[in-house]
DNA sequence: CCCCTGACTAGAA
DNA sequence: TTTCTAGCCAGGG
């Protein structure tokens, strides 16, 4: 695991509840912009324990074969969520509160 | 090294 | 609003 996967954790493993949040984004705190794609590889292969389920693309698709799963787990944190997208969250990209 | 693919994106049609 | 086009980065064949 080199430095940029392990800044790129840490910032996901910071992610509060009802803070949804996009690759981007995750990219950008963790200090390395246009680097979007990379948030996504590592979070479909890290092996650590992270709120995947607080990331979407920035459309507010949810990922892509997890939509149940994820809808769940955000609806369990007041994420408003309509036809498979994020429309707001109580903190975050998508914070409409 | 080339080509394709994907939990991505911003901007132009 | 939806679709396409470049850019973007790492992996795998």
């Amino acid at each position: 695991m080199d430095d940029r996967e392990r800044r790129i954790v840490d910032v996901l493993i910071a992610l509060q509840p009802g803070e949804v949040t996009t690759y981007g984004d995750i990219a950008d705190m963790a200090g390395y912009p246009k680097h979007s794609r990379l948030v996504g590889r590592i979070l479909q292969a890290t092996e650590i324990e992270v709120p995947w389920w607080r990331v979407v693309n920035a459309a507010g698709r949810l990922v892509p074969g997890h939509e149940g799963e994820q809808t769940k787990l955000l609806l369990e944190e007041d994420v408003i969520i309509r036809n498979g997208n994020v429309k707001s969250a109580p903190y975050g990209r998508f914070s409409g509160f």
